[in-house]
DNA sequence: TAATTGTTGCAACCCGGTTGCATTTTTGAT
DNA sequence: ATCAAAAATGCAACCGGGTTGCAACAATTA
């Protein structure tokens, strides 16, 4: 296997977390670290297709184990597939966008809603451990062309 | 078909959004109407067997029509089935809760939220259409119990 | 009441995701 | 290095939510 300097980090990230590390686990979090806006699970396999082949179940298993440990989080997409991304100061917690039309599932700026998890969390019916801003509708380009078969 | 004040709100409503009237959307409508909290399609289906047989396929078909007139508004669960409650004035858009250990599905005050819609809009890359505010953890009941088989 | 239109139910299907199990890979101690 | 134990992978089969095609059925309108 050939070990580039994405592939050092993904080790490296790796062994922080006491995961035991395998082709199939430091090919997918080489893809997460490389993407520029959150996947899903299939996106990621075929991304993979190319350099290597790897299963299906191996793929929600990889991403199970990554979850579990706090290096990415989860987003709930309405009907549709799941998305995954990486947890980092750098990337703390925001909305996401999905356009309707294009179905292109992009991250909003999290400015807005910084302040938001603590004025949850100050209740004390729940424990908070997960938010989930989903928001939808058109994206720009949808919006302007008149694509927009309702 | 008995009509009872409950049949009458919903005859009503149906009228006023121009879809027409069958025993099926009746029913539909007043579970919907009577819940105190969202509800899926099977919960629908369920609440619904003891008083009339109606198919999975159609309550599918209800909803979405429901939802295409406005009545209902859908929210997304992540790996479960979706959520559908009420649209009204007395019910606006605000955030649910779910208990990763029993399921519980409720609604949260949308108190700190109410001015998110507004600060979102303001943004000219999206059309936003629906957004959706998910917390997910421990409701109070299955965080003070030690039943919480993490 | 006949014709048109729309709605329902059944079966079959699609897709995202999971489970059981046999095989292969990692690991860790020698 | 090597070998046993433990863990991860891949395959097939499955599960549940949701949809589609189509024939039978209700309900409106004339």
């Amino acid at each position: 296997m050939v070990t580039n300097t994405k592939d050092t980090d993904a080790l490296l990230a790796l062994q922080k977390a006491g995961i035991s590390k395998t082709s199939q686990r430091l090919a997918v979090l080489n893809i997460l670290l490389k993407a520029t806006r959150p996947l899903n699970a299939n996106t990621i396999r075929q991304a993979l297709k190319t350099k290597a082949s790897i299963d299906k179940v191996t793929v929600y298993r990889v991403l199970s184990i990554f979850k579990k440990s706090g290096m990415i989080r989860e987003i709930a997409s309405a009907g549709g597939a799941n998305y995954f991304e990486m947890v980092s100061l750098e990337n703390p917690l925001h909305p996401h966008f999905s356009c309707r039309n294009c179905g292109t599932f992009v991250c909003m700026e999290p400015a807005p809603f910084i302040k938001m998890p603590e004025l949850i969390l100050s209740k004390d019916d729940y424990s908070i451990e997960h938010i989930e801003i989903n928001i939808s509708g058109l994206c720009a380009d949808c919006r302007d062309t008149t694509k927009t078969e309702s």
